[in-house]
DNA sequence: TTCTATTATTGGACTCAGTACAACATTACG
DNA sequence: CGTAATGTTGTACTGAGTCCAATAATAGAA
């Protein structure tokens, strides 16, 4: 659960990652996440049961291979920060960078679903693992760069409330539908909300 | 799932749900979260397995007992609070009334779990379904206080950026065993993180 | 091409959480 | 004492997720 799954967007369709992502995707816009099985949707991509658990360690995480992929891409891009520069601003840096790459189609399903039909907890659960998996990242990213320790209540209290400000951009830069302006711009909104009391707090 | 349960602390200790929550404590302690039963733990609490979803709505729920309650007081607080009155400031200041009456011992038992025996992941998805039922919390006294929409991406980032914060007080808080300081103060330190820049954000 | 070592796919059997519903017990209360 | 509400239980079911061993498919070396 909650794994990473390294950019799994851009493969060939008819791997049999892609033909099951593809099928659940119908199917959930069809009949609900709730309501669509593991079983109907690997018969509908024509293999067995058990290669869905091949390529997803839970039901939920196929609507989260976008999300996934960011957060990947939030890792190297962190990892590739050199020591001694200013965290938030490398961190906003950084967060930004990896969004410029996604289209204003590419929505994860998670978040269509849940306009299209309220699916809600269901879904949301699932999606609060990625935020959680962000802060994670985060924590260790501002620990680093600040020479503190990741479970330092300072560096915890930053990295949620970063991660949750990122959150809040992806939830609503979906919502906003097919009218959407590009996710940087929110996500450059959400980080201002947030940032300005970090750095007061975190420099010293 | 992730319903509140309005003030199950100080019960008398022989209603089923008591000896329901005795029986996981017990359990989890002994064998972990993820290898108790609902089973396991009915037979010990001496009642039927149906009659543990008379009372917990999924088997993380009984985790979170001590959490599920301060997230329903601070409902009331919030809602308690009049027109007219600094956001943010009143914010903090029902969050530190609610917190205050949880004694050191009090920790919510997924925290003393996850010290004891990194259960982690397990636990944690249905911790953070907790945070998200304080950022919904958060976001709706915010946005009556701001007179802004709920959905809105200043309030939805601010929202969630203090929740964020008050589950790394909670946590650190739980780490820190048996020489923790009051939650209170943890609660304080991680306020003091983000509202500076969220006050910056949401007065204007 | 043929052999071989990986890797992908499958079948089958299993555990356990969570749901639905009807039957039964208990309690409160008029 | 009778009745309605509430608590408890039994039974039967669905579906996610795990385990493991068997079988295909494939790539790469010889």
């Amino acid at each position: 659960m909650v794994q990473g799954t390294p950019n799994a967007v851009g493969r060939p369709r008819t791997s049999s990652r892609a033909v099951i992502e593809d099928a659940a995707a119908e199917l959930f816009l069809e009949n609900t996440y709730a309501l669509t099985t593991i079983e109907q949707i690997t018969q509908r991509a024509g293999v067995s049961r058990n290669t869905f658990f091949n390529y997803f360690a839970a039901k939920s995480d196929v609507l989260w291979v976008e999300l996934d992929a960011a957060i990947d891409r939030l890792t190297l891009e962190l990892q590739a920060v050199p020591e001694g520069r200013p965290a938030l601003a490398e961190m906003r840096a950084a967060t930004l960078r990896v969004v410029a790459e996604i289209g204003v189609d590419r929505v994860p399903l998670a978040l269509t679903q849940d306009d299209v039909m309220g699916t809600a907890e269901e879904t949301r659960v699932s999606g609060l693992a990625r935020l959680a998996r962000r802060s994670d990242l985060i924590a260790v990213f501002l620990a680093r760069h600040l020479n503190r320790d990741p479970e330092d209540l300072l560096v915890l209290s930053a990295a949620n409330a970063l991660s949750g400000a990122i959150s809040a951009a992806w939830t609503v830069w979906a919502r906003d539908g097919i009218g959407r302006r590009p996710l940087a711009e929110y996500m450059s909104e959400a980080f201002d909300v947030v940032s300005a009391g970090l750095t007061a707090s975190l420099v010293e």
